[in-house]
DNA sequence: GCTTGACTTGGAGCGCGCTCCAGCCGGTAC
DNA sequence: GTACCGGCTGGAGCGCGCTCCAAGTCAAGC
């Protein structure tokens, strides 16, 4: 398969291919007769992996780390196992965080929609108070 | 309040907060008679508030158009508030994308405990298999 | 009076992670 | 044959969001 199926099956571009390819993230996969990469369904499976890997935000220099302890085979599982769970706090960590932000989210939509019922119903009534940034400041209810 | 103070409260860095100030996310506050800015317990909320967005990875440009309707006063109120949900959304979709990454990271992490349950019992038994990428292709459990 | 330290400014620099480009080549379809 | 497509290379460029810097000012403490 070449680059460009390749890209379309793993998620990520061609581009961003060749440029893991450079910085050692992927390995230089055989060329046809042509000179193009071609790609075996192996290869797709550490792709999906690192675009996995990207869309969890792991920084490219773990990637790296991780892709390099890859290469150098089944000794580095320990390591790897590491690397993996340490991400996997983070994300759990990161996954608080947004849970955190929902609320706070939560606490202003809910203010706003008090201060301007209108939206969906009718046109305005009301208009003042001028809150923002005191959307926190409110009756102790929580 | 002078910079360095409000930066140690709002969570964000004097830097930062000058930052804010010449790209027009926050309002310029008045300056003492050193010509040093003095911030009130106000303005903290709302840089908080920022900070916050911040955290929640809400783009420089949304917290700008944010930032502006507030500027313009209590008529934006229905707008502000369509800025807020569709960030919920987003972040709501994030905690699915991530927790599915955590599902990924599981079934990898459980995958490499059984090739190597040295790690905090043994030394080593087995290795082999070179996984990686196929990690995914495991029977039919979920 | 002098030192210290927090502040001021405008602007440069940076790390990340791609993304795009020009200019070229080879294979396939019509 | 020729048009077109998809791929090749090396390197430049980019958008984001700060972050850092030099050189200067001011106020307070010793």
């Amino acid at each position: 398969m070449r680059i460009g199926t390749f890209a379309a099956r793993s998620g990520l571009s061609p581009d961003t291919i060749r440029y893991y390819e450079r910085i050692g993230l992927m390995p230089p996969p055989p060329r046809d007769t042509a000179g193009r990469r071609s790609y075996g369904a192996d290869e797709l499976a550490w792709a999906s992996f690192l675009c996995k890997l990207q869309v969890m935000d792991m920084p490219i220099r773990d990637r790296l780390a991780y892709g390099r302890l890859r290469a150098e085979g089944d000794a580095t599982v320990g390591d790897r196992l590491a690397i993996l769970e340490l991400h996997r706090a983070n994300l759990v960590k990161r996954q608080a965080e947004i849970a955190d932000c929902v609320a706070v989210l939560d606490a202003k939509i809910d203010h706003y929609r008090r201060l301007e019922p209108a939206r969906e119903t009718a046109t305005d009534e009301q208009g003042s108070t001028h809150d923002d940034g005191r959307g926190g400041r409110r009756p102790r209810r929580r």
